[in-house]
DNA sequence: ATTTTACTTTAAAATGATTCTAAACTACTT
DNA sequence: AAGTAGTTTAGAATCATTTTAAAGTAAAAT
């Protein structure tokens, strides 16, 4: 599907700004990127676009289901373009993520749910460290 | 164990600042907080404290391995007095943790390390929300 | 096609959490 | 008692992110 269509299925009135976007997000692999690796990015493609901007697609396509962000990250929001249910291995020493597939895992055993709630999700981070 | 003594155990000089820190946290029972909740008990408890010293001491607390950091926390840091090998349930509405003990979860199935790298700890995550 | 309306982009300022700085202070050692 | 190394402090600095208000643009209505 042409970009384009893609914001419009996603209720995202496709301006100059969200298509530079989605050419660079919404095609090739997925990754895992800040709203500065991305700015750098569309600097990269001869384009041009405020941080303000940047985080605001990132808002509007991240609350479309375009794009994840990623739930464990302290200082700086990290965005995923994988938006089928996953899991991450974290490096703790550089910060970098490596996605797990759903089927990798299972969970043999879960918590009760408190009464009065719904399990809404299960997010599961693998932290890795260097092999001595 | 008194206090003064566990810092001491910890490698931390007791200091005012820091003795009245470890009575509000290291007594009772478990919680989550950051560290603006701990400035306003500390002046609720009739004490003063600057914001950088309660974050410093945070810090070192944490280091020391009397307190522990909640990994998957957007904007505010939030710290947690349960120092066990643990898991949480987020109620995402409050952005509420609660604890989940490890026993209560079992991985029946993990995903293949990558090469060159060792499992350094699992956190799980299961994110709650009212149930209609 | 032109006008209207609502939404979007922008630069810059504002915010909020956290860290840094340099001076004053204090616990521990000698 | 004096020295030194670590600590606290207020306030400034930083950094990611959001807000603001004005200017711009896509879609709807004429």
């Amino acid at each position: 599907m042409k970009n384009i269509d893609k914001l419009r299925r996603a209720g995202l009135r496709p301006t100059k700004q969200r298509l530079i976007i989605a050419d660079i997000l919404l095609d090739g692999p997925n990754r895992h990127f800040t709203a500065e690796d991305l700015q750098d990015e569309i600097c990269a493609s001869g384009n041009y676009m405020s941080i303000g901007t940047v985080y605001n697609c990132l808002k509007r396509f991240k609350n479309s289901g375009l794009i994840k962000q990623v739930e464990y990250s302290k200082d700086t929001a990290i965005f995923d373009t994988n938006t089928t249910f996953h899991h991450h291995f974290l490096n703790e020493e550089t910060g970098e993520l490596i996605d797990i597939e759903n089927n990798k895992v299972i969970l043999g055993k879960l918590p009760e749910i408190p009464s009065g709630f719904l399990n809404s999700g299960v997010d599961i981070i693998i932290k890795l460290k260097k092999h001595t």
